[in-house]
DNA sequence: CCTCAAGGCCAT
DNA sequence: ATGGCCTTGAGG
């Protein structure tokens, strides 16, 4: 199979971009905020402070001991070696609240009324759920009146039980769904598949998993509006086609396609407007409604990918291991990245949740989309192709590994994102517009620093990323550091939250009052929209957990391409193209010759002096080799 | 202990 | 019949 088309050149959508956090006020003037004190130079912080977790922020620390092997750290910038390997899993200290509280947050599937979590294996409300517990207890039968197609709301969803419980059919509701998913209690017998036994005669048919679709900016008010039609996604059933790849392949395509078509996604500021253009619409847009969260808020330990269940149900392939789905998406993701799938890689492929807990403990075994279950094969890696050359195992290895730690790092960003939830307020508005411009850029330099030390972090852990000479090393933090933050930024937007996407970041989000109270005259203001643009972009591509940690991978390995012709050489790597053509390939009609790194550069360097912004800043972009 | 979903209860 | 709220029990 191809990994697709190449793709076309982005039409560069200027828009927005946010960033910014909301939650709690601002720290404490005590200091200035004493973001990463330390530097490249200094090397990432060996223990975080204690005041910065005090003040609810949240530090991106590898869990002690579980999951993955600590490697001894060779690399060091300024300070002694074994200062890492000690890392402990600060669990916010506090309180880590379960990524299952997101599921209590959004609304039903069924009716869109404000959903308790999930019944019958959807995400329900109360009335739901009754409704669906009750049509398995007593076998009724009921019919529609219309045409067996009425819509079902909040209002509506009394007018028609047969439709009711079909959209509640249709969705997957099943009696026993809890079970099923979770433990196949077929131990030792045959492959026992849990029978979703539904208590309803006509067989239903499970309408095609749907990708965001961003209804382009239209005649009535171009607002983002993320809509779930059917007809945008055509899957060929072909009956022979028992991997994945192409399908995924194609929804990753679709999702950039989807990207790229949106060209308005936030309205220019009016002239001479200092306010939010979108502030009345606001209440008045439509939600968006994400049938299918890819970025894994609803996904917890080894559930099923509903995108992938999907599409073996509209194959017939029976799973007969509860992790079997969770491989085929990873093999499916690997191979749109361009690396052949080896059992070899992966010890507990295969094998049952349970038999690789007992294998492995909990710790590594558990984990979203399976993942826990990867571990780094030892160097050398044995070529899984004998047309493999050194290069291709060197970042076989480093890239498996960096799943793992990638996957890892995007976990602790959503949880950290789901506990700065809840103590989110209203954006405030009133706060960015009045702030200067230093202020406002040296507000969001210190924002990301705090997650720039999560990723550099992650990086020091990665075997590959040792095994490269310092001065590299630097370099390939340089050049990735925001591409990096992109990806893991795009898994955390809350599509639900609001009728527009907003991102969440350090103790604050980035609300699109920030980003629209910053000109785009300004370098940083274009920065900000482009930066928006490409984490939808990222959004839209539907990653899980496993394709996004692969993808860090796979970026954080790859020497930055300086010439056309390693960039061709990528065409059969969609998402990694997609990314290198945003940040190092910039084309298109608005994008021009907007260079992230360059602006970054001029950002810095025209705010040297003032200590407002973060060293880290400095080091990153205004040293020069 | 904790969380979470299934099912019961009962005013509407 | 509905759905908000509660208890129950499994799992951790
Ligand atoms: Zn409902
Ligand atoms: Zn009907």
């Amino acid at each position: 199979m191809e990994s697709g088309q190449p793709l076309q050149p982005l039409p560069a959508q200027s828009q927005t971009d946010k960033q910014e956090s909301k939650a709690p006020p601002p720290p404490p003037p005590h200091h200035q905020q004493q973001q990463p004190p330390q530097l490249l130079h200094l090397q990432v912080p060996q223990h975080i402070p204690h005041s910065a977790a005090a003040t609810g922020g949240y530090h991106f620390m590898y869990p002690e001991g579980v999951g993955f092997p600590h490697h001894p750290i060779k690399l060091e910038y300024h300070s002694p070696p074994g200062a890492y390997n000690e890392v402990t899993l600060s669990r916010g200290d506090e309180n880590i609240h379960p990524p299952a509280a997101f599921a209590a947050a959004q609304c039903c599937r069924v009716c869109g009324d404000k959903s308790s979590g999930v019944h019958y294996g959807v995400i329900t409300c109360e009335g739901c759920k009754g409704f669906f517990r009750r049509s398995q207890q007593t076998a009724t039968a009921f019919q529609c009146n219309q045409k067996q197609e009425c819509e079902i709301n909040r209002t509506t969803r009394n007018r028609c039980q047969y439709c009711r419980l079909q959209k509640c059919l249709s969705l997957g509701m099943s009696r026993d769904a809890s079970k099923g998913v979770r433990s196949p209690k077929n131990g030792g017998g045959g492959g026992k598949k849990n029978p979703q036994t539904v208590l309803v005669p006509s067989a239903t048919v499970r309408p095609p998993p749907q990708l965001l679709t961003p209804a382009s900016s239209t005649t009535d008010g171009s607002i983002l509006v993320y809509s779930s039609s059917d007809s945008e996604r055509t899957l060929s059933n072909s009956p022979d086609e028992p991997l994945l790849d192409d399908d995924i392949t194609a929804a990753v395509m679709q999702g950039l396609a989807a990207s790229e078509a949106d060209t308005s996604i936030i309205p220019a500021l009016p002239p001479g407007s200092s306010g939010t253009p979108l502030k009345e619409e606001r209440d008045t847009a439509t939600h968006a409604t994400v049938p299918y969260r890819p970025c894994g808020f609803i996904h917890e330990d080894d559930e099923y990918e509903p995108y992938v269940v999907e599409q073996l149900r509209a194959r017939n392939i029976k799973v007969t291991n509860e992790l079997e789905e969770s491989w085929l998406r990873i093999r499916s993701g690997m191979l749109i990245y361009g690396y052949p799938f080896s059992p070899a890689m992966f010890p507990t492929y295969g094998k049952s949740r349970k038999a690789a807990r007992a294998e492995y403990g909990a710790g590594l075994a558990d984990g979203y989309d399976g993942l826990g279950n990867i571990q780094p094969l030892p160097l050398p890696v044995e070529p899984v192709d004998p047309s493999w050359t050194k290069d291709d195992l060197l970042k076989h290895e480093a890239i498996n590994d960096s799943w793992l730690r990638g996957t890892r790092l995007v976990m602790e960003l959503e949880k950290w994102c789901s506990e700065t939830f809840r103590h989110a307020n209203a954006p405030n508005a009133e706060k960015y517009k009045t702030m200067s411009r230093l202020d406002m850029w040296g507000h969001m330099t210190r924002l990301t620093c705090r997650v720039f030390t999560g990723i550099i972090e992650f990086c020091k852990h990665m075997r590959y990323f040792q095994q490269v000479p310092q001065h590299e090393q630097i370099a390939l933090l340089k050049s990735k550091l925001f591409p990096l933050l992109f990806l893991l930024v795009a898994r955390a937007i809350k599509w639900e939250e609001e009728p527009f996407p907003s991102l969440r970041l350090a103790d604050e989000s980035i609300s699109r009052e920030m980003i629209e109270a910053v000109p785009e005259e300004y370098e940083e203001g274009k920065l900000l929209r482009e930066a928006y643009n490409i984490v939808l972009a990222i959004h839209a591509c539907a990653l899980s957990h496993a394709e996004l940690g692969l993808l860090l991978g796979t970026i954080l390995c790859d020497g930055e391409p300086k010439e056309q012709a390693s960039f061709h050489h990528f065409q059969q790597w969609p998402l990694k193209q997609f990314v290198y053509e945003l940040f190092w390939y910039p084309r298109g009609p608005r994008r021009g010759s907007f260079k992230v790194a360059e602006v970054l550069h001029n950002l810095t360097a025209e705010s040297q002096q003032d200590p407002a912004i973060s060293e880290l800043y400095r080091e990153l972009f205004l040293m020069d080799d």
